[in-house]
DNA sequence: CCTGACACTTGATTTTTGTCAAGGGAATTG
DNA sequence: CAATTCCCTTGACAAAAATCAAGTGTCAGG
């Protein structure tokens, strides 16, 4: 473990109002990982013995089902994932492989449900993230529901845009086919889609995309805080 | 307020390990209110003044956007919901109705969060709820996003068979419109596709469901843990 | 530099699903 | 008891999406 990784970790908000020695006792059963791209380090189904941080790269979340798969999220760093098995002592419900080579923290669950009930602090922290992440989760599926395939890449577009500074031109920050399956489509899907965006003031060419006219865009899009977020 | 409602409300897992004193005062800011059939109580952008607990009746949760509408969930007694609004202070993700006459205790946001920080007991009830309810929902969006109309209406039925008791022949604890919504489709989606399963060991009459070959059935929905529960 | 793997696109086609319209039937209401 | 409302079903049609197949281009590794 690096020496700046503790110190980064603490403060998150999951950690930042902890008691010192809570924290390192944590800290102590916790150990470093690298994992090169690719690896899925999380199947679904196993029984949940780690918290894991990812304090590097990126991360997939994903599930699957009678051979089909389909992206849950993806996620950057700093963030911990899978909370909600590890405090019900319940299997993983959705499999975790990296995208790019990652730096990953992992906390025995154990350690992490005896901490949590002494530290009245670390456990309110809990249940804030945990109610944050079942809100992420519900604004997905409405969209998936709601929307259609045209209405959810809209939707996504503009909120990357305004995540990356309300710029008009960007990068996407995952391949096409992880966006398909994430936003519930095929990739031949949202290949015409995106073609037929360009009237409604889209352009892609690549990964970069350009929106030539936001505004129009936003009509397609719709956007909704109770659904696209804040 | 009936006098064995606190007895029973005090039973549920949330309130159980609660400090006596705690739970006293939490009661005392909470009051019980009969509302009639179809009454919409929650309207998703409001602010989160209430945590609602359902004594009797049913109530849908469901989510609008775009003059669309879908039903995200269907509770029955005794249970709570939109805990995590109530905790992030946050606006309702979800609008709730009732589907008949029900009687909902409704306790203030700002009591519930003033005594969850006090007694650590209910602090990990709410932790254990909470990643209950995020469990809950990746496994309905995985059903959505992995299977078809016709696997997630088959599994739906079986799941209901086994709840009832693992029953041959049950009756429909939903009207049909409401379950397709629910089950991300059109009414006349789901009025098909229920036709379609009599080949593979289905019968569905008004709203009795006949499992003439469960088995059969079976290799349609191909249930699983990860997504139909325990 | 060649090669293979892989991401992406495109076309053709099928399947699935939604939409619109109409009608039956059960339950509720005046 | 009649009238109405609402749920459900069905048919015809349209739209959306998945599937299959082929081809292009990029990139990493030999």
């Amino acid at each position: 473990m690096r020496p700046n990784d503790l110190a980064e970790i603490r403060l998150l908000p999951l950690f930042s109002g902890m008691q010192q020695d809570c924290y390192d006792r944590l800290m102590l059963a916790a150990y470093v990982q690298n994992f090169p791209k690719g690896l899925t380090m999380i199947r679904q189904g196993d029984p949940a013995d780690f918290l894991f941080i990812l304090l590097e790269g990126q991360v997939e979340l994903f599930a699957s089902w009678d051979g089909h798969e389909t992206t849950m999220a993806v996620l950057r760093p700093m963030g911990t994932f899978i909370l909600a098995a590890t405090i019900r002592d319940a299997p993983y419900l959705m499999s975790a492989r990296t995208l790019e080579r990652s730096r990953i923290m992992m906390i025995p669950s154990t350690n992490l449900r005896a901490i949590f009930q002494e530290d009245s602090a670390f456990a309110m922290a809990i249940i804030h993230e945990l109610a944050g992440c079942y809100r992420a989760v519900v604004r997905h599926t409405k969209g998936l529901k709601l929307r259609t395939s045209r209405e959810r890449i809209a939707a996504y577009l503009l909120r990357q845009a305004h995540l990356a500074g309300d710029l008009r031109s960007y990068f996407l920050p995952v391949e096409k086919r992880l966006l398909a399956s994430y936003l519930g489509m095929t990739a031949e899907n949202l290949s015409r889609a995106l073609k037929s965006l360009e009237d409604d003031g889209l352009k892609v060419d690549g990964s970069r995309v350009i929106l030539t006219d936001p505004e129009k865009l936003g009509l397609v899009a719709k956007l909704d805080v109770l659904i696209d977020g804040g």
